[in-house]
DNA sequence: CTGTCAATTGAAATCGGTTTCACAATATTG
DNA sequence: CAATATTGTGAAACCGATTTCAATTGACAG
């Protein structure tokens, strides 16, 4: 019914090796065998089957990405970068998500076992070091936007704690002394590196880190509305916020508007990630943004570079962040 | 290096012919051949190469789903839909996204024909009626989301005309007789359906329709704002607005805003698909809710079901929608 | 004790490609 | 002109699984 690379040679008058190496070109082929191959491969509408294909090969081109969730815009711009750095380099990109369940990840990851990719990159990940590093001496993967300590392979991030420390440090120049962080309390190093930033540029300007200052629940949106009620109920509530992602920040936001505040002035509020959300919100949020077509780029980039030499490298890189500067952070008065 | 079939089968002191029994339930084995295979399956840490066995069976169980960009969290529930109905029916989705180019589209349809992928679903397309009815003569491919007239394949989306439809009778209930359209001039039909609900609408109310009151851009936020400025610029500015996606009423709702008005007061805006955003913004955003999830399910279903049974079934079925009313429409006063 | 039948089993064919290897034909060199 | 190198080619092995087919075994009926 489908017609193979043996029509085509019995079509061409040639052997199968011959149309192989026409499809190929990985050997020298007469010119004239070579037009009939392409004449024969015209004629019939032939296409080469993969399976047979990568079965012998023993690849595939192909590179899993791995997110927990498509609900999270911030991943589009990286999948972006992924996308093109693998084709310039002849590899396709799929996505699956893992919507963070371990089981699900393990499912998926099982296709490297399978060979029907050669490749995953992990966006965020319910594995342990263990799991990873096993993983990691058996097939090729790399972590991207989320490291896990103590993890040795690949992993490209935007460098969390900077743009943590960067960012308060914008509120501490604006004025703000009282400044509260909205985190998260799930198993998260990016969160745990943005604290470790915004304790350290207290620590530099001099201001006491306060525990009662620090909200952490998950990366959902209620949970800024929660840290703001339990930010307003302290003596002493701050008047800036540091958000863990644009999310949270958002849902402060929100709910400071809904309760009468006005964002810029009474209090300010800044994000994290920079996605198109906190550009769209009204006030435009302040955040720090993460370089996500170079990440995906990067981490794709080096994926293929450690396949291509038979390496397992076991880099960790840091891209530079920026601070976007809207109308949710204001200064102090 | 890697541990095949025959690796197993020797271990197990079988043929492979008996270890393929085992792995596939596919017929007899005496209990002590599967224990032995079973045992030597764990000590050798087997698992099967999907190529070879692909190869044989000429089926991957993979279904590919083409997302036009994965900037819009609007396709989040409608892949999870599709997720778990594949995975009940023992398929696995894999995702890309073309943005919205026609060669990337066809790069990744070329997985079809690869015997990549058993199937695969479009979430809008930008090939045309003959090419995709020659695709779906060769192979399962089903349209979602955005159907293509005239083209005769399977294909589930929402009521696009009925929930307009009821969108814009919902802000003629609320008193408003001056209502525009932010629609898009590209080439969908979910733009041209959602343009009928609303006129349908008007017309059943006694409302002339006005061809200024309906703006036409792209998808892209900007497009809310120029579509405010062009109404606001008019003589007799419309009192509501109805716009094609969540993203257009949420730009318009933004320049509403930072021009003064009062949304909800001054001015009304209803938005479309009930995306995350609308119910994070300030104000929430009255919408139409699509029923995502059940459209991701029932495209898997009707897909797989006709791989089951060699259909090609070229059902074109639209789901019901749901009115939600936020704090973006107000009565006219 | 022989014949029949069902349950197990392995050898070999198969899926659709790529690659090795041997060989013939031609080109190049001294 | 002989010796050697290069080019072009097809037969066959191979990748790792599934499946067909025929053979072996043992149980059971007559």
């Amino acid at each position: 019914m489908n017609v193979t690379i043996k029509d085509v040679a019995k079509a061409a008058g040639v052997s199968v090796a011959t149309v192989s190496r026409v499809l190929n070109n990985s050997a020298a082929v007469s010119a004239s065998a070579a037009e009939n191959v392409n004449n024969a491969i015209k004629k019939l509408g032939y296409s080469p089957n993969f399976l047979g294909r990568n079965l012998r090969k023993c690849e595939t081109n192909i590179i899993l990405a791995i997110i927990p969730s498509t609900e999270q815009t911030f991943y589009s711009e990286i999948i972006r970068g992924m996308q093109n750095a693998a084709s310039e380099l002849g590899y396709d990109i799929l996505l699956s998500a893992s919507n963070s369940s371990r089981d699900v990840e393990m499912r998926l990851l099982n296709m490297l076992f399978n060979r029907i990719v050669d490749a995953a990159i992990l966006l965020g990940t319910q594995l342990d070091v263990k799991t990873l590093d096993d993983l990691n001496s058996q097939h090729y993967i790399a972590l991207c936007c989320e490291r896990v300590e103590g993890a040795e392979l690949l992993t490209v991030t935007v460098d969390d704690e900077g743009g943590a420390f960067d960012a308060v440090k914008h509120l501490i120049k604006m004025g703000h002394r009282k400044i509260g962080m909205v985190s998260t309390s799930v198993n998260s190093m990016s969160s745990h590196d943005r604290e470790q930033g915004y304790r350290k540029a207290l620590e530099e300007n001099g201001i006491p880190f306060r525990e009662d200052y620090i909200y952490r629940g998950t990366y959902d949106f209620i949970h800024g509305v929660k840290a703001f009620e339990h930010f307003m109920g302290l003596p002493e509530p701050p008047s800036a916020v540091f958000c863990i992602s644009d999310i949270l920040a958002a849902s402060v936001v929100k709910k400071a508007i809904s309760e009468g505040y006005s964002v810029g002035k009474d209090i300010s509020v800044c994000g994290f990630d920079n996605i198109l959300l906190s550009h769209m919100y009204t006030p435009g949020i302040t955040t720090v943004e993460q370089p996500c077509y170079d990440i995906g780029r990067t981490v794709v980039e080096e994926l293929i570079h450690n396949i291509n030499h038979g390496e397992r490298s076991n880099k960790a890189i840091s891209l530079p962040y920026k601070i976007i500067e809207r109308e949710s952070v204001g200064r102090y008065k």
